[in-house]
DNA sequence: ATGAATTATTGGCATATGCCACTATTTTAA
DNA sequence: TTAAAATAGTGGCATATGCCAATAATTCAT
C-alpha cells in the first residue's frame, strides 16, 4: 500500500511526481555522493558533454529548464572548476558552455556511479517498467499546454 | 521526437523525472496562480487537511520529503496565517500542524484551480495513462533502496 | 531515579528552480 | 541609418529540498 496513508494526494499527478522525484532523487544523489556531485549536477554535465559547446539557451530548452534556473544552477560548478562559459563570437548576445579537463575528468568518475544508481534502480523497479516510464515521462516534458484545449 | 536533441539524458531515469516534473509543476503553477499558492503549497494544506491535525513526521513521511524540507517549506504558509502548529500536549517533543480558517478558506480556493489543472492535463495525457503512471510513481516512492540487492 | 540512547524538530548552509526586471546585442522596420 | 522590437543572459528575490549539527523531550537500562 505505499506509506500514503491518507487519499486524495495519490490523485493528483504533479503531486505524485514530485514524491517520486524526491525519492529517486535522494537515490542518485546518495550513489553520486562520492563524487562531490549531485545527480543534478552531473546530469548537468552530462548534457553540456553532449552537446556542441551547447548555447545556455539550448541546454535550458533540452532539460525544460528555466533559462534564469540554468544559470544559477550553472554557478556552483564553475565555481568548481568544472565548466566555463564564453560568448560566441558571432552573436555577442549568445554564450556557450563547455566542460574544463578537470569537468571531464570529474564526469567520467561520476558517470561509473550513476550506472550503479541506473542500473540498481532497474533492477528493482523493472527494466522494462523504467523504459516505459521515461517514455511517459518525455511525452510528459514535450507537451504543449499553449495550445488551446482540444476542440470537442 | 521531443526536444531532446540530444542523446543519453533520455536514459536516466532520474534526469528525466526531474524533467518532467519542472513541466508540469510549471503547468499546475500556473493554473493556481490566481490564489496565490504554488502547487506544492496547495498540496501541502491538502495533506495537512485530510491528515487528522498530523504530526510533522507524519507528513513528512506520508510526502517522502525531509523533515526539516517540511519545516523550511511550511514557513510561508504560517507567516501567511494558512498554518499553524502546536505541541502535542501528550509528547512535547511532537508538533501537530493544522489548517486556520483562512487556510481553509484558501485551500478550498485553490483546489478548484487544481482541478482545471488536473483535468487538462488528463485530456492531454490521458486518464488512463495518467492512473498508471501515478501508480508507477507511487510504487517509486515505495521502494526500499537499502534492502540490500537481491541475492542472485 | 539517572544518565545514556532515542525521537522529533529546528536552524544554518547549500543547491534547485522560477519569475520579473534590467542589460547587452542583434535584427527590423521606416 | 536609426529607433523600435526581438533575443539571450544576468541578478535579485522567493520557494523547494536536503544534510548536518544542535536542542528539547521521552524512554530505557542499570
Amino acid at each position: 500500500m505505499s506509506q500514503t496513508t491518507l487519499p486524495g494526494l495519490a490523485l493528483c499527478n504533479n503531486a505524485m511526481l514530485r514524491r517520486a522525484t524526491r525519492k529517486l532523487g535522494q537515490f542518485y544523489d546518495d550513489v553520486l555522493a562520492p563524487s562531490g556531485l549531485k545527480a543534478t549536477q552531473q546530469g548537468l554535465l552530462y548534457q553540456i558533454h553532449v552537446g556542441n559547446e551547447p548555447t545556455m539557451g539550448a541546454i535550458a530548452a533540452a532539460l525544460v529548464m528555466d533559462l534564469s534556473a540554468l544559470g544559477h544552477t550553472l554557478k556552483p560548478l564553475i565555481r568548481d572548476g568544472y565548466v566555463e562559459t564564453f560568448a560566441d563570437p558571432a552573436d555577442r548576445r549568445i554564450r556557450r558552455v563547455r566542460l574544463t579537463p578537470q569537468g571531464r575528468t570529474k564526469l567520467e568518475e561520476a558517470l561509473k556511479l550513476w550506472q550503479v544508481a541506473q542500473q540498481r534502480f532497474e533492477e528493482m523497479f523493472g527494466k522494462e517498467q523504467a523504459a516505459s516510464l521515461r517514455a511517459a515521462l518525455d511525452e510528459i516534458a514535450a507537451l504543449n499546454f499553449d495550445a488551446p484545449p482540444a476542440a470537442t
